[in-house]
DNA sequence: TTATAATATTTTGTATACAGCATTTAAGAA
DNA sequence: TTCTTAAATGCTGTATACAAAATATTATAA
């Protein structure tokens, strides 16, 4: 839980819980106890609390007075509102990124895509989220707004614990390069559409493992 | 602070600091000092700390580690990020309340436009505001999409301080009054894009007064 | 006077104590 | 055995104490 000593702790704990809970260390309904966790990453209980009043605002905790807090749970419904909500999102990120993207940015996303092409040869799942993390947030950094960044990144996560099962699954990752290539060439072309439909297909290609994903955790719970 | 006595706390402070902030009575960049608070609310310093971290994940307040919280301020470039992302929520708010409103949902937003009507007459601002936030809410939660609601809510929250003066300033709610008809009787017909222009004029005219007061905040700090 | 250093004060960060609600466990009656 | 009630345990909510950092104040030197 040691990611940075001069942060006060509550930011620690954040950022302990939010990657447990990203990570699926911490399962969907899970209580999250204040002791507990307190022994576990060896503070006390007020950063604990804190940082959990955080997680929820994240959407990532859901906490019942008097009954504690638990890791939210995602229904399927859930999944589809997000999802309605990041399309609106990215269109708009996309037309921004068209507009404003700098020959610095493309460099930058020329590297995150070469990156993502490694990546995916050494079949890590978790270099492999992160890499295609790193070449959407090129995208959305070149938009210039980042209160819409934060916005996009919150949606992530609400839905990253069962992305990364999903991107598990998954035996071959060529589909996901050939996405990122055409979004490259279509942000360079700037051609809004273009850009836009691709993306919204490679949004929508995560719905149905992600689906199952979820289904599989309601059916057992 | 006595809003709900069966709530939390940290729930009661958060209403009331969030309150006080969004009428102004805790002004951008004022200081959020625990003990003063405390005191002033008749608890101790744990509830206002919790608080605190909720207003600062909504945007509310600005947090830097071993210095404190403060009200956040807001330039003109966080105005128009925030704009933006409005818009494109709008924009898809729309078409959802397009789709699903139903007869219940109309009869609500009627309602809620008499009220606004009526109130308008009265030349009281907090009522006013009141009236149009309920009227854009029908048609927000007609969407189904309980977390775009959430979002759109937090958005608006950002600009609440600004547009109460906005609202202030103005002498005559007639064009408000016309707006809201108009956007009932697109919505009525499911004309989409004639519901999401009015929408975007509607929030544009919001703008050049907003800014304004931004202004004005800046010049004296 | 102005700048700098030393000191005092204020404020945040964290741990801990204790009360009260919830839940589980144990005990007793049907 | 099964249901109900009582006791015990566990957990959250809140207040408070204390340490460490930041800020303000005073004293001292240039």
């Amino acid at each position: 839980m040691d990611s940075n000593s001069d942060l006060p702790l509550r930011d620690n704990v954040f950022n302990a819980l939010r990657d447990a809970i990203l990570m699926g260390e911490l399962a969907p309904g899970e209580r999250l106890m204040e002791i507990h966790l307190a022994n576990k990453l060896g503070v006390s209980r007020t950063p604990i609390r804190e940082a959990i009043r955080m997680l929820e605002q994240e959407g990532l905790a859901v906490t019942i007075p008097r009954k504690g807090a638990q890791v939210a749970k995602m229904t399927e419904k859930d999944l589809l509102d997000v999802l309605e909500i990041r399309d609106a999102l990215d269109e708009l990120a996309v037309s921004d990124a068209c507009e404003r993207m700098t020959s610095e940015d493309f460099r930058k996303l020329e590297d995150a895509m070469q990156d993502f092409v490694e990546v995916t040869r050494t079949k890590d799942v978790r270099a492999i989220v992160e890499a295609d993390e790193a070449f959407h947030n090129v995208i959305y950094e070149a938009t210039g707004n980042p209160k819409l960044m934060n916005i996009i990144q919150n949606l992530k996560e609400q839905m990253y614990r069962y992305r990364y099962e999903y991107i598990k699954q998954d035996k071959d990752y060529s589909d996901l390069v050939t996405d990122h290539s055409k979004i490259l060439d279509g942000l360079r072309r700037k051609d809004v559409n273009y850009v836009r439909s691709v993306m919204h297909e490679h949004l929508q290609n995560q719905v149905d493992s992600v689906k199952k994903v979820i289904q599989e955790q309601n059916e057992d719970s």
